[in-house]
DNA sequence: TTCAATCGTTTACGAGTGTAAACTATAAAT
DNA sequence: ATTTATAGTTTACACTCGTAAACGATTGAA
């Protein structure tokens, strides 16, 4: 349902992009031959899915295609967050971001810098966040407890 | 590919059944009328395949099926979370939680409560995550700089 | 100029998903 | 006992995704 998602099989191909930019299919072809055991057809394909999606931008150098991303890696990366956010109610983010947290190798730079960002939020945040679910969705009691 | 994901609508299935249980097919139907359009045998359809899949249980109570959850939330919300990240080069799972924690509505508790993981992540993290990606699918460099 | 390599495009096809009607079995009511 | 409501199962169908062969156009080589 939701428009132009990037699936898991064009997200390789995003990547390479991202990587390097312009470059064409057959490179691309070439780098992910690295990692999958996909025919160049198959490359090709979801090449021409992630056009179509409006995903990367074709420029014809000389008479060859060459692709640039047409979206950033952190845009698409914020789209998928959404989505997965989306999924669990509101007052249970902080405990989800909690979970990728404990699961990740963090350098101390990141964990540095997201300390940062804590600290900035802390400044703003609400002492507790709405729920927003449909009742029967979730725990929390909408009609201020009965 | 990946066995047995749990799809978005099915998922909004598992959030009912995860706040109440053991519950019955029409109940669910019930509560999810305030949120989809789905008629009644959509709702069976989903409810089937979770079951089919192993996400739900049954129990034949009297005459009717009763539903309850096979895996809980948090076990659930951390393999979607894994499929996510590892989407990405390991080196930006920093910078992906990032993302998502600036874009999310935290309370006080939910920051003071990741600061103190990160606290504690930080006892016992690198210096620098280790690069994994094939080359070309990002820009870390793999030979030790050139 | 004709052939072979290489592009991108079209077509294909099975699995999963969203959505739902049709079907079957059974239990409760009359 | 027969009807009716309800439960779960089967079937359906269009769309996306993963995977790839086939096709047509173009170009560089012979």
């Amino acid at each position: 349902m939701k428009e132009n998602q990037i699936s898991p099989a064009e997200w390789e191909i995003m990547r390479v992009v991202w990587t390097t930019h312009p470059i064409t299919s057959t490179e691309i072809y070439n780098i992910l031959q690295e990692k999958t055991n996909w025919k160049l057809p198959t490359t090709k394909t979801l090449i021409g899915r992630l056009v179509k999606k409006g995903m990367l931008t074709t420029q014809t150098k000389g008479r060859k295609y060459e692709y640039s991303p047409a979206v950033t890696e952190k845009q698409s990366i914020k789209e998928t967050t959404d989505a997965l956010l989306e999924q669990v109610c509101s007052t249970k983010v902080g405990q989800t971001i909690e979970v990728m947290l404990e699961n990740s190798v963090l350098s101390q730079d990141d964990l540095a810098s997201l300390e940062q960002l804590i600290e900035e939020k802390k400044k703003t945040a609400p002492e507790v966040v709405a729920c927003n679910c449909t009742p029967g969705q979730c725990d929390c009691r909408h009609e201020g407890g009965k």
